[in-house]
DNA sequence: TTTTAGATTGAACGACTGTTAAAAATAGGG
DNA sequence: CCCTATTTTTAACAGTCGTTCAATCTAAAA
């Protein structure tokens, strides 16, 4: 019904230029709604950002809650299926450990939002605004929800003596931690500060990485 | 210069009516920040919610950034308190360890926003707001690095082979964990429904406490 | 009671909000 | 080349935004 399909009438491929245009729409909807929230990005300040006129987002994003779901779903994908490829990886070069299981789940999200550039940066605190807020609780569940459950399985595999209620407490503790280090990396630098001048020699990422990981297992084994 | 005070003029106190309708609009503007973030709650729903008049959530809260400071820096003063005594009192009954230090910091704001009423529970996800959010950086460093230092020092103490980076990005990891139980309980509920319909029997929040307590406390040691 | 500082209201300000409609520019298919 | 579907712009809509100002009401102080 609302999807009213034109008949007899020629349909035409999107051109290369609108693409592109799109795709810049949606950096700049990423950027502006990861740095002030759903409601602190307007339409126009998007546009802006864009370098277009405000309709056209409107255009290819439709209505701005329509564009939130839009940019918080394009990348999902590929991250789902970087982590069930990390995963069957995984599977085929021994049998599985927690600690390998967890670096499945952290790794692919921390490398892209750590090392894969600003607009996989924003992405990691977008998804931080989804994570916590119940109002986007659809979409995270539709974006999410089927990969953390492929992982729970395993994880229950494991960890046979642990409840489902327990892993699943566990789980959404990790994922809580995960998402810091993309929204409060300032906290732990300012609680961190004193008399560390040149301490960002080694691979900063990769340290957080590895603490992050080590202090989930722990977590899950407790 | 910006305090010019009143010379050759009484004061007058303020009366309890004053008094109990700037706690109404702090309360409702608590609620609504929770809720819908700093750009999602607007001053007119606020006063909506406190049954007054726009005006006087200006009169009473000044500019909406310095309402929110206000809501953010009003319970955390009794929060810090009750950590700050709850860590005196634990010195008095024993030799500290870990569990009860971390104990000390997270049960008075779990007992709070999970069994405090719906004032403290709405505070819960605001500070996860707070926390979150870089633009308000300096509400959290005012409001909550003097006591959480306070307890970094006494982890220190405890974990001695622990470098002070790695005891910060675990504590950072640690507060995210206790909050995702302010702003993603439908998460956890969300991920382990499957058939466990009559859950809700024990005391939920004591079992969540006890989880997240046993996970970030494996979590230090690692 | 009278006085008066403070609390509260009602109205208005300019700026900005998301969205829509129509006109104009663009580019692919014939 | 022309035709036409799509992309992009321009302009406007009805609301809402945070804030301010003067007028009114309330209640503490004298």
């Amino acid at each position: 019904m609302t999807e009213k399909v034109k008949e007899n009438q020629r349909q035409r491929a999107p051109s290369k230029r609108s693409l592109a245009t799109r795709e810049r729409i949606y950096d700049a909807a990423e950027q502006l709604f990861s740095e002030r929230g759903f409601e602190g990005a307007s339409i126009r300040d998007i546009a802006r950002a864009a370098d277009v006129q405000g309709a056209l987002v409107n255009h290819h994003g439709g209505s701005k809650e329509a564009l939130f779901a839009t940019v918080v779903t394009r990348r999902a994908q590929e991250l789902a299926r970087l982590r069930q490829d990390a995963l069957a990886l995984a599977k085929t070069e021994g049998p599985l450990t927690l600690r390998r299981i967890l670096t499945c789940f952290i790794a692919p999200f921390i490398d892209k939002t750590l090392n894969g550039g600003a607009a996989w940066s924003a992405y990691g605190r977008l998804i931080a605004h989804v994570s916590s807020d119940v109002r986007w609780q659809h979409i995270a569940q539709r974006c999410f929800d089927p990969t953390v459950r492929v992982f729970l399985a395993e994880i229950a595999a494991i960890l046979p003596e642990s409840s489902q209620q327990k892993i699943s407490t566990h789980f959404v503790f990790m994922v809580s931690a995960m998402l810091s280090l993309c929204t409060s990396r300032w906290r732990i630098a300012g609680l961190a500060d004193s008399a560390r001048p040149q301490d960002a020699a080694g691979d900063l990422a990769a340290d957080l990485t590895a603490h992050l990981l080590a202090f989930c297992e722990a977590g899950f084994r407790s």
